[in-house]
DNA sequence: ATGAAAGCGCTAACAC
DNA sequence: GTGTTAGCGCTTTCAT
């Protein structure tokens, strides 16, 4: 039971087995695909003789001739972002349940020169397809360098029309979201924005339209990156401002930055100011106050990516899906405290 | 500007390059690859026909005839988990910086079939070597099964000498940890045990010499999952329990579930009962009480990780190289109630 | 500096 | 069923 042919290092090729087992070098290839039948008795020594020299086909040699790679590439923002990390966990399951590899690269901002060496560093490897997560710039700005011959969907941002895209429809749970603060009593609700793939997310849309159909004035939202640390800050500003009475986050995160900044503040959770996420981060439930929030399922975004994708390697035509977040009212928030 | 070569769908080839260059093959290889100066001229005309065909050299057949993949496999747990995902975080943006990209295979279980079939998945794609997560059974499982002429590194878990490795020197800090708590007055601190690599993860055996160094018993470890639901549950048993004033929790997320079952069970925080977690999760400043813990530097073993087998792909030698973590102490440990 | 020829390790096409 | 013959699209000798 030795690993290597011969005395060198060298790994074994299917013609060392070919030769070992006493066949052909197509009819070791027959076993090792099940693409034909083969005698009872030679497939028997093909294994015998596979087993005894470690033999492993060589990846790159298949697919060359095979032409498929059994790997799709991920395009993607920072991985630790929740809503990234969930999406490319779906996407790894529903490609591993289907014995296809993922390939992940990084974007690491928008600028021109970052997302063509994401592009290139996905093309440059042997991929049946591409799976771009499109929350933010950068993966648009990636989706519209991708060629167009190469089987892509884009998960989330605005909708296009020239690829497969699941959609996530955001704007009625933001709307929700925000029409059932105004419900409370809140005079108007302020919106702590996260980047997003166009000027509006959709969450961002639907909290501007249900201020609107209340025929309230839409406060200018405020900027926020990725990081909580930054909406702690944000939070300590607006826990100076008494006209804040309701906040509504760009997602969980930032809602915790925000809550620990108001309290920080001086300000109370949910008696003083209500807040509200979005996403449902697993730390939604168990934050004091517990988060409300809309619940997004992104492992299923990226599941469905993958289905899709495999649609179309199948031949199928470019498709649109949508999946809808759910709301989920907890503890952070409440009536004003005077009205 | 065609992206295609003919009148056909089949995308542009080298020799079609060459063909429309006027020069031979392995002249238009020379310009791809920089190997050997090529005359200005030609080295034009050939820039020229490449961007006139959008040629793009086929990565399998390169990778045929040169042996190198430009990629290397990632094995892991879980990836949403905080740990697991700041560490391929930086693996990526180690690999990326070297042009190298990254190929994720998630291992299930520990369970052999689950195993067995993430090895595989790892080995039948063309990879120059592998990074494996030893965080837990499931990847110690998986490492011994990877064939040993494949460049390997293993991150995190017990010490290995067969292979380069990055260990997580978390004993200490576990360690100073409880004797904080014991310092601080606490008759004894008992512990709620995350999933580890082998019986005892370094944190824990921390924990466990603390308590014998002070001459305390030691309470038995109560067991969870990655799940911050389960660690609800134990909180609220916790409470229910005088002895317990104080919590070495396995991870910060797990210590936020457990703070969030004693808040339930009517006990505060750190008044009545104070917790440690382990880690620094990025919500652990923000948490309510801020979380005192031990801060893992997750990205810089993926990065580290990353280096070791550039090296051992380089012909370097097996390595062994060591990570500290560092004690962050904030608001959710005091002295006992009464003493 | 450049082209002709060989070969990387496998699968596909075609005889038998 | 099985072996023989051709490639897959590149890189790498090796002449020139």
């Amino acid at each position: 039971m030795t690993a290597t042919a011969g005395s060198d290092g060298r790994p074994a090729t299917i013609s060392d087995v070919a030769l070992l087992a006493g066949v052909s070098v197509p009819t070791v290839s027959r076993v090792l695909t099940g693409s034909a039948r083969v005698t009872p008795g030679k497939q028997d020594q093909v294994e015998r003789a596979i087993a005894q020299l470690g033999f492993r086909p060589n990846p790159a040699a298949r697919q060359l001739s095979s032409r498929a790679a059994g790997a799709i590439g991920v395009l993607t923002a920072d991985t630790s972002i929740h809503g990234y990390a969930e999406t490319i966990r779906g996407i790894e399951e529903e490609a591993r349940a289907n014995g296809t590899a993922i390939l992940i690269t990084v974007i690491e901002s928008a600028e021109e020169e970052r997302v063509e060496q994401a592009v290139e560093a996905v093309l440059s490897h042997p991929l049946d397809g591409v799976i771009a997560l499109k929350f933010d710039p950068a993966g648009v700005a990636a989706l519209r360098r991708l060629p167009r011959s190469l089987p892509v969907v884009a998960l989330a941002g605005a909708r296009d029309h020239s690829r497969s895209q699941v959609l996530l429809a955001e704007k009625e749970a933001g709307r929700a979201l925000t029409a059932m603060l105004l419900d409370l009593g809140h005079r108007t609700v302020h919106h702590v924005r996260i980047p997003s793939s166009s000027r509006n997310s959709g969450r961002a849309a639907g909290w501007r339209r249900a201020l609107q159909d209340a025929g309230r004035a839409v406060p200018p939202p405020l900027d926020t990156g990725w990081d909580p640390r930054d909406a702690v800050r944000l939070g300590r500003l607006m826990a100076l401002d008494d006209q804040v009475t309701a906040v509504f986050c760009g997602n969980d995160e930032i809602a915790m930055g925000v809550m620990r900044g108001l309290i920080d503040g001086g300000r109370r959770v949910p008696d003083d100011v209500s807040v509200v996420g979005f996403d449902d981060h697993p730390l939604a439930p168990l934050w004091t106050p517990s988060l409300t929030t809309a619940r997004q399922d992104f492992a299923a975004l990226g599941r469905l990516g993958v289905r899709l994708l495999r649609e179309q390697l199948a031949g199928g035509g470019r498709v649109c899906r949508s999946l809808e977040p759910s709301l989920v009212l907890r503890a952070s928030a409440s009536p004003p405290r005077s009205g």
